[in-house]
DNA sequence: GCGGGCATCCAAAGCGGTTTGAAAATTTGA
DNA sequence: TCAAATTTTCAAACCGCTTTGGATGCCCGC
């Protein structure tokens, strides 16, 4: 079925040494055996076992990815799924598994220590980084490559993080949508103790300020980012005094609440009432066409898991002090769900 | 950082085969020093390394997952998260760790034969089973313990699975729309070579029968899971001479998109329109509350995750040639979106 | 007082690779 | 032609753990 390399060497005539080098691509050995070997392997279908392997060279040859299972609100996020697809395929390519835990919140911490301490993984990738984010002065501390996927605020030293731009991209959709005379903007956020959401509000909020728009509390909402909550949020807002006039929603699925209330309350997206959304680009929700459903910040996170990876592999293969840091900008694009403002 | 068992047994004045039985609860070891050796090995913060550890059992302490990505439909089926989430829960309980390999379509059984061949995993689950699966027979071939969550028509031979019900519960919802006096009734599939998808079929297709009402093919639709596609179905299936008066649909996400077309065409569901739709009960599209948005056939495929991993664990640590098969069935569960068929 | 039985502990081999240091085979140079 | 230099190959140690097959010391009964 499977054979070792002692066994390999043994059908060859060879020691084990040659034949570690010969597979491994080391100088010192006959350019004929090499290609002895290697038929020889193929054939008897050799694969050296990975635990063998990275015992004897100390690389785990493997990336960690914690995930957690909020305790408070049970979800998962649905952009992990792409942002994995994204950062497997890469890891695939460079020969490196991707191993998964999915943790309780409360045990994540220890979950870092344990599979660093196991010499389990090579690096680990950081999701979901909250506003304020213990993992990374635990990493830190724990000495192994690690990159955050997104930023967290409140922490000054430097640490490796891959991130879209998501104040600007807020920014200018909300610039967007006041140049087209809207005065009345909403914001249906996620929720913003994430650092990401708190950094989109900071750009709506900049935004508002440069238009000399004051901010309404009422207009501004967070939680976790499902189709009843936009449709809640739209709902309500719609029944103000002062309704808004458009909205921006944190995520398609928002988005999708919030054009099922406007359809209920019979306004027309783009003429009665404007939506823009970020659009993580998900593969089964996707808003593109000749003209897309809707106006979109948007960014794939299938990329960002892609780009991730290869900074992983990097911080973990070439070591050095000064972290990597990559910022993608989202485009702005424009779709059907926004016109100018009513009067 | 961290110790090895060397140093820890060095530090006590042991031997290493003593502290590793003191760690592991063999019975030949002294209460006292058994005591000792654990209280050093929390202060030393000392963690077995596993590629270390699974090299000499011979156990890899970890389950395999394959993903395939779809060249051709680019997807990644979003129930994916949810059924891993639940899985690794099990993974983490059990001191498994979970490796997740990305891999196209055509380098799918590749990847087993390598995760097989490099001793990576102990078992291995299988995704997304299409009607005829080549995975089933070359994991046989391989000799790994293997799970699939779903099944596949085409093998006669017996192997373990995890399903729900499919047939029944669209052969009920089916059924429970005709005794509602629809007649019209139309089925927005899924891809039918995905062997859920053609269980729903055939689900439907016997509700139908059993009613005395021929199945017409302009009612039935299968593709990629999107609310694009359910918009369009929708749509288009109620320009018909004879449009449907309700509707099956695979997803929520496909349901979303079929309401959003009835709402555009100003049909109320529930009043001029019915839709059942299957509910996979993921986390981020709730279809729960008092009343639930759609009458829906709900499943939770979390709970899926965690039962598929509790098999294959048992499989992998329990061998024995009878396979592992477990049938869910799903609920169906009343929500707004039915009601009689309008005259 | 001595062999047998038990409870504890340990040395050493082994898991399947990599890597160091040295030996064997071959080529080179005078 | 033979020693030296260079290729090419190998034996053995090692990675960090488990596990087999004894050792060691102690208590017991006769």
């Amino acid at each position: 079925m499977s054979v070792t390399l002692k066994q390999l060497a043994a059908s060859l005539g060879l020691s084990p040494t040659t034949v570690s080098r010969a597979l491994n691509g080391f100088p010192e050995v006959n350019a004929a055996t090499r290609v002895r070997v290697r038929e020889a392997a193929e054939r008897l279908n050799y694969h050296p076992n990975t635990r063998a392997k990275s015992l004897a060279t100390g690389r785990a040859q493997a990336i960690g990815h914690v995930i957690p299972l909020s305790t408070s609100h049970e979800i998962v996020n649905p952009i992990f799924a792409d942002f994995i697809a994204g950062a497997g395929e890469v890891y695939g390519q460079s020969g490196y598994e991707m191993i998964l835990r999915v943790v309780a919140d409360a045990e994540e911490e220890r979950a870092y220590g344990d599979l660093v301490a196991r010499r389990a993984v090579d690096g680990v990738m950081v999701h979901g980084p909250r506003i304020r984010d213990g993992r990374v002065p635990l990493l830190d501390s724990l000495g192994i490559p690690f990159l955050v996927h997104g930023r967290t605020s409140e922490i000054t030293s430097p640490y490796s993080w891959l991130d879209i731009n998501n104040k600007r991209a807020f920014q200018r959709a909300t610039q967007f949508l006041s140049d087209l005379g809207h005065r009345r903007i909403a914001l249906v956020n996620g929720l913003e103790d994430m650092d990401f959401a708190a950094r989109r509000r900071r750009g709506y909020l900049e935004a508002l300020d440069a238009a000399n728009i004051p901010p309404d509390p009422a207009l501004m909402r967070q939680a976790e980012m499902t189709e009843p909550y936009g449709y809640r949020a739209g709902m309500e807002m719609m029944r103000l005094p002062q309704p808004p006039t458009a909205f921006l929603a944190s995520s398609m699925i928002v988005a999708y609440g919030l054009r099922r209330a406007m359809s209920d309350l019979g306004l027309k997206l783009g003429r009665d009432i404007s939506i823009v959304t970020h659009d993580d680009e998900l593969s089964y929700l996707p808003n593109d066409g000749d003209i897309p459903m809707f106006t979109a910040t948007r960014s794939s996170v299938r990329e960002a898991g892609r780009r991730a990876a290869r900074m992983l592999l990097q911080l973990v293969t070439q070591p050095t002090d000064a972290p990597l840091t990559e910022m993608m900008e989202a485009a702005l694009v424009l779709g059907a769900s926004t016109g100018p403002a009513p009067k």
